[in-house]
DNA sequence: TAGATTACCGCAAAAAACCGCAGAAACAAC
DNA sequence: GTTGTTTCTGCGGTTTTTTGCGGTAATCTA
């Protein structure tokens, strides 16, 4: 077999299942590992794998590296909040929990929103303060250390005494079985007294976290009134939570 | 599993949960939590995500609090701040006020301290979580927008119940005849309240300050117990206050 | 403060990468 | 077909990476 030839089919390989290992390539085209070796370090200059210990990655499957400290899944997050804003009118009281997708969302309020803002998360908190005409109140208790967010007794006992026209809160796993989901005892807690406090209760979501499992239970899904996520109202995943009675956005 | 697979799972995963434990990766993976844990530390120096004893943390969840936009007269605050380490003991119970010198404070408590900090301001906060063995309490109510901190009845409340054993004060003006003054009319009230529920006030202040005035007056010049500047204790500008009874660093 | 979990350190085995080198294959020109 | 040149390939030996494991130190939790 040609060298060409090895190239192609090698690309081809990658290509299809975004990884490929230089033993198996070997045994494949029965030449020599470091014949592979070889071959992958040329597609690799030409850049067109990501060559790695052991074999090869496809270069669309490697996330850029670089990308730091931004924030994931940043763009899926902006279109979920710009959904989001729909449901904010003038002069409402609105609790937020904690989350990056919350926080883009504080972020795009539009300047001349007034409405007060209920909330436990400080980047949440100090986003809102660029905000003209919002009122920003923080439920102050214990720091949690992991979620940046205030928690414990005094921060639920607030919670419960407020019954807020909307409730944002961001989702880190949502079933139709298995509820809202959570991996932090404390957030649970926050989370759930929120829930209970809202009239309206928004779920804010890329898709990729729909229909997947965390220990903790929040809530049922049943108990959220609208679920916004980056996919159309539509989309297959999210009809499950349609019928169930979810307004989907 | 190819190590650059394992590390794009990794970050995937966390990405989408905000936390992993290594233990769950391991299982996951099927590979040693000690694999594990080579890749997070290198995830990690990588800057895409947070270690943490048993596991990792999202980046974006955790904003760095070190990449603060310049600081007025940042070299004397540190000093400032490095002079005022020597008052925190272990097991002390602190309430500080909003500014960058306490923000500055903040950041350079030595990582083994143990002591619980009270405080109202969002940075200050912020900059405490990084300390393992803080624990962070925010006094939560309405957000100054101007100061960044928490103002208002339920704030001042909470500070009466409390009795502390330090306060650490950040000056806006301060005069032997004017006592300590400052110009927003809520901070004012949040920061008399701290003076009164602390055993003793450490006031801190670049000197530029001292000797100044400001509309609002929060106390005597003689209840604050210590006064800390960049400049030398034997400073010419200090000594009236040194004669007040007012211990000088 | 005790007991359990997690982290760290060094080691050793296995796998992979690297380095020349020499023979094989491909190519071009005669 | 031959010949010389260039490129390619496999192989032995060495170096580097990666990984799991045992023992110990640090850390967390109740």
């Amino acid at each position: 077999m040609l060298k060409e030839e090895r190239h192609n089919y090698i690309l081809h390989q990658i290509n299809l299942h975004n990884k490929i290992l230089s033993s198996s390539l070997s045994e494949q085209i029965q030449v020599s590992e470091d014949t592979i070796r070889r071959d992958l370090q040329e597609l690799a200059q030409e850049g067109k794998i990501v060559k790695v210990h052991g074999g090869a990655l496809s270069k669309s499957f490697n996330p850029v590296a670089g990308a730091a400290d931004t924030v994931y899944a940043l763009e899926e997050k902006r279109i979920i909040a710009n959904k989001a804003l729909q449901f904010i009118k003038d002069g409402m009281f609105i609790l937020t929990t904690g989350g990056t997708t919350i926080t883009e969302l504080a972020r795009i309020l539009p300047k001349d929103l007034q409405a007060t803002f209920i909330t436990v998360s400080l980047s949440a908190a100090t986003e809102f303060t660029n905000h003209p005409n919002i009122e920003v109140i923080i439920l102050g208790d214990k720091l949690s250390r992991n979620s940046k967010i205030t928690v414990g007794a005094e921060t639920i006992l607030k919670i419960q005494q407020i019954k807020a026209d909307l409730c944002f809160i961001g989702i880190n796993a949502i079933d139709i079985l298995g509820g809202l989901m959570d991996n932090d005892w404390d957030v649970v807690q926050v989370k759930r007294a929120m829930v209970n406090s809202s009239k309206k209760v928004i779920a804010l979501s890329v898709s990729e976290k729909v229909n997947t499992f965390e220990p903790l239970k929040i809530c049922e899904a049943g108990e959220i009134d609208i679920l916004v996520t980056e996919l159309e109202p539509e989309s297959e995943k999210l009809q499950p939570y349609k019928s169930k009675g979810i307004q989907i956005f």
